[in-house]
DNA sequence: ATACTAAGCGGGGTAAAGTCCGGTTATCGT
DNA sequence: ACGATAACCGGACTTTACCCCGCTTAGTAT
């Protein structure tokens, strides 16, 4: 009897995943995400090689599973934390303010955010439909928008949050001036997302 | 007695980079973007692997090579050709047909862009300022807008032209489809550019 | 409790990315 | 024209992502 959609994982495969993901978190604290490679992590974690990419697939799988695994606590905040990015504020004022958390949430993971990213798969990794777009997606909708293809809008408004800080802005950007690269993405999607919910 | 800021590239070296570039070009229209390996097309081009790796410095730096050469000839429709693409109508209209030939330029070469894509490098490939955003920059300029920080606009309207192609719609969205989301694409862009520029 | 089965596991194997260094060739000053 | 020098070339070498297949173990039905 399983009560699940996925035919229930077993016990030992959620044991070690939860294992592999805290150790590749440790790595990548201690040694940097280009030294967080499949192996070591097999070695570290006393697993298989095997396990490692029957778990994740990919080299990026990984860094996938560390992003959704951070952003968990983030979704949280959004989804029943207090206003304005939790439930309870206009929709606009929590446009803005999750633009602005989501902003400082992928500079603070950067190293993560990057690692995601593959060149070899023409379906980049477990972008499927992100909570990110997802959550922009019902805000607009709940914004009232001429005669404007919401769906559409909401990856464009996406990209535009995620894509300075995982395709354009190097990593000396960020790290030199971290704090004021935030405040000018933050200041200027505020602007952004003014400029478009205008009536 | 040199007349480029580099130093004279030597006439060898330029000629390989072009026999490896119009290799490169056949082996992706031939074999796919993932059976273009370094090594296949050193020994297609009849080179050494050094010499590949000397040109390019990674795999995603053919990628990003081939990039700058089909952007070559699309830059000079927008820097020289018929308004509104190139120069005479007014910077409004010049930044909607901006969006909507980069959309179908970016569908065309799909495959080319996702290649640029690379996890390991933490400074982004060769997206140091690129075309694509200085253009969209210096068009923002000539718009009267509020009081906008111009640069940073300019970074996320670029993301938001760029991100859903590179990073959010799968390769079965686009091939599947293509024309059909090129034509949302477009027509989202010349949305999204007309609120943002609205007085 | 026990046998059956499907999933998980491990580690060795392949191919591709990226590095290095000795030999070669193009450019520049005279 | 010619030698000095710096850049280029090639291919062997190392590292790493990813595959495969026989063995083990967790879940299930009797």
């Amino acid at each position: 009897m399983s009560w699940g959609t996925p035919p229930t994982e077993r016990a030992d495969a959620a044991r070690n995943r939860m294992h592999l993901v805290a150790t590749a978190r440790e790595m990548l604290a201690e040694l940097g995400a280009d030294r967080l490679t499949m192996d070591a992590l097999a070695e570290r974690s006393g697993l298989g090689k095997g396990t490692v990419f029957r778990r994740f697939g990919t080299r990026a799988g990984i860094f996938q599973a560390l992003m959704d695994d951070a952003e968990r606590a983030f979704q949280e905040q959004v989804l029943s934390g207090p206003p304005p990015l939790g439930p309870g504020a206009p929709p606009m004022e929590r446009l803005i303010a999750y633009g602005r958390a989501r902003v400082g949430f992928l500079i603070e993971h950067r190293e993560i955010g990057r690692g995601t990213l593959d060149g070899r798969q023409s379906v980049p990794v477990g972008v499927q439909m992100p909570v990110s777009r997802m959550h922009i997606r019902m805000l607009l909708g709940q914004i009232s928008l001429g005669s404007a293809n919401l769906d559409i809008l909401a990856i464009q408004l996406t990209a535009a949050l995620d894509g300075p800080l995982l395709l354009y802005l190097s990593a000396a950007d960020l790290s030199q001036a971290a704090a004021e690269a935030e405040r000018q993405l933050a200041e200027s999607w505020q602007d952004l997302v003014r400029r478009v919910c205008r009536p």
